[in-house]
RNA sequence: GCUCCCAUCGUCUAGCGGCCCAGGACGCUGGUCUCUCAAGCCGGAAACAGGGGUUCGAAUCCCCUUGGGAGCGCCA
């Protein structure tokens, strides 16, 4: 039997770190064994529901590497398919018509839990007389169409991640399947979902597992065999709570925004709650080939944005120069360092040697772009601190006689620049840590860089020696 | 209130009765390299929530307590 699994997001915002990991867990399952991954909306909530979002949601996976292989589908087009089945229940006498109103179930609701009491359906529509249904049809009541479940026993829920759990039946009460205008609730199109589109396992977060119960009962109306459930822990927030807006950002594209890679993503989210040994760093073939259910830690998981930001500059470190130099341009923008119309046509090779001498100094591929600003513009400026520190009137004459020095040095290039530099400033008797500080300074207006003489060397002769004799001005 | 889930360094985790006075990783920290900052390398501090059992032996099994989380909707 081949495996089917699916992901199923409500579009009720975007797709956070939570849901991604749930959605690579599934893929992963699915990619392990060979099986099918389903991408399903889960929209039957008109209220909340915004169509708007859908297509992001399909992007950020898209930009996780998460292709799905059948979907998605919508559960809002589906409708007619869950009252045919809701019917069949009917037929039964598995379901049976609820004429209570929202506002009696309301009543009753918070009524039992003023009472301290777990609020449950009383059961009253389950046995009306032909004359009260009639009544109540008389006074327009829609009713609403609820499962009838059995009056004592257990469910047993066999988790594929947290073992055997045990719900008693006197904790569930006869749910609503369908509501009164025919629309199917969570739990009804879920099931009837999950059995028409074949699915065998159900990977899914935690807070699901209550549910489980209900949607066997489901499941067990319709005859059907269950699938194999695996209920993966919450992603927490560094105060154990529930992961939000409040707590920064907890949505893909935020991180895709701030610069962190996909597969850094990945990486982190698979090892958060996941583990194989003492192995950190697994690219997306060592995952497939390894990735297990049972291997999933069943508690809640912290997500700690560091060790993300630790990964990030891994693959940073070791990713292909020229991809990654690629993906610095829209960030060349949005950090005004240049406009869009520039950004085209930097080329190619500048951006390469950004990376090459800069990954190992950047968490991010917003930092890596940052000094693209005094690399390739005059758009920038100089840490007051800095100057202060480092140019002296001593060091600026230094500085100056250097650009003599370096004016023709053919070809201009770290290793000629090196050479060059170190034979002028032994003539002069001192040494490159004397003028190495200055020097960046005057060039790049900071303390912090890259190595001096490659930085020359893509900075390009121009700038650097209209740097280094004007700084003089600075102290002006 | 009731039900369910969870519990090893600050964080992610290894551990599935003796290999553990608990290993790895992030972070923190000392040193080293060095033109700065990083990166790299070498070292350090840092945990079995508490209490009962079971056992020759418990981080590992059982129970209780405590703490955290989820659910109890004509939301998903």
């Amino acid at each position: 039997m081949t495996v089917r699994v699916r992901f199923a997001p409500s579009p009720t915002g975007e797709l956070h770190v939570g849901g991604a990991r749930t959605a690579l867990f599934n893929w992963l399952f699915a990619r392990k064994h060979k099986g099918v991954f389903i991408l399903r909306f889960e929209d039957t909530d008109i209220e909340r529901n915004r169509p708007e979002l859908i297509e992001p949601i399909l992007e950020s996976l898209r930009w996780l590497g998460l292709l799905w292989d059948e979907g998605p589908y919508f559960q809002s087009q589906r409708l007619s398919l869950y009252r045919e089945w809701a019917e069949k229940l009917l037929k039964e006498g598995k379901a049976y018509k609820c004429y209570c109103t929202p506002e009696e179930l309301e009543a009753k609701r918070t009524a039992a839990l003023a009472a301290k009491q777990k609020p449950k359906y009383d059961g009253r529509c389950r046995s009306l007389t032909a004359q009260e249904e009639q009544n109540f049809i008389r006074e327009g009541r829609q009713p609403a169409l609820r499962i009838k479940i059995p009056q004592s026993g257990t469910i047993v829920v066999e988790d594929a991640i947290r073992g055997r759990v045990e719900f008693d039946f006197s904790e569930l009460d006869d749910f609503i399947l369908l509501r009164s205008d025919g629309r199917p609730t969570y739990n009804f199109a879920v099931v009837v979902d999950d059995i028409t589109m074949g699915i065998t396992h159900v990977i899914r977060a935690d807070e699901h597992l209550n549910n489980t119960p209900k949607q066997i009962l489901i499941y067990q109306a319709f005859g059907h065999p269950t699938p194999i459930f695996a209920h993966v822990p919450m992603v927490l927030a560094k105060d154990r709570s529930k992961l939000s807006k409040r707590h920064g950002a907890t949505a893909v594209f935020e991180f895709r925004d701030r610069g962190v890679l996909p597969e850094a993503l990945v990486n982190y989210l698979a090892r958060l709650g996941w583990s194989y040994g003492d192995q950190e760093i697994f690219s997306k073939d060592e995952l497939i080939a390894n990735f297990s259910l049972d291997a999933v830690h069943p508690s809640a998981a912290i997500f700690d944005e560091e060790k993300l930001l630790w990964l990030n500059q891994h693959y940073l470190k070791t990713g292909d120069p020229q991809r990654l130099g690629e993906l610095l341009r829209p960030f060349l923008v949005k950090l005004n360092i240049m406009s869009e119309a520039e950004a085209q046509v930097v080329p190619s090779e500048k951006l390469t040697q950004i990376v090459v001498l800069f990954r190992e100094r950047a968490k991010t591929l917003t930092e890596l772009a940052e000094p693209a600003r005094y690399l390739l513009t005059d758009n920038f400026s100089y840490d007051p601190e800095a100057v202060k520190k480092f140019l002296t009137p001593e060091k600026i004459a230094l500085l100056k006689g250097l650009a003599e020095a370096l004016a023709s040095v053919e070809p201009f290039t770290a290793a000629e620049l090196e050479q060059a530099t170190r034979a002028y400033l032994e003539s002069q008797g001192t040494a490159l840590k004397e003028i190495a500080q200055p020097c960046r300074v005057a060039l790049t207006g900071r303390t912090a860089g890259a190595g001096l003489f490659e930085t020359m060397e893509l900075m390009g002769r121009e700038r650097v020696l209209a740097r280094m004799k004007s700084v003089a001005s600075l102290l002006a």
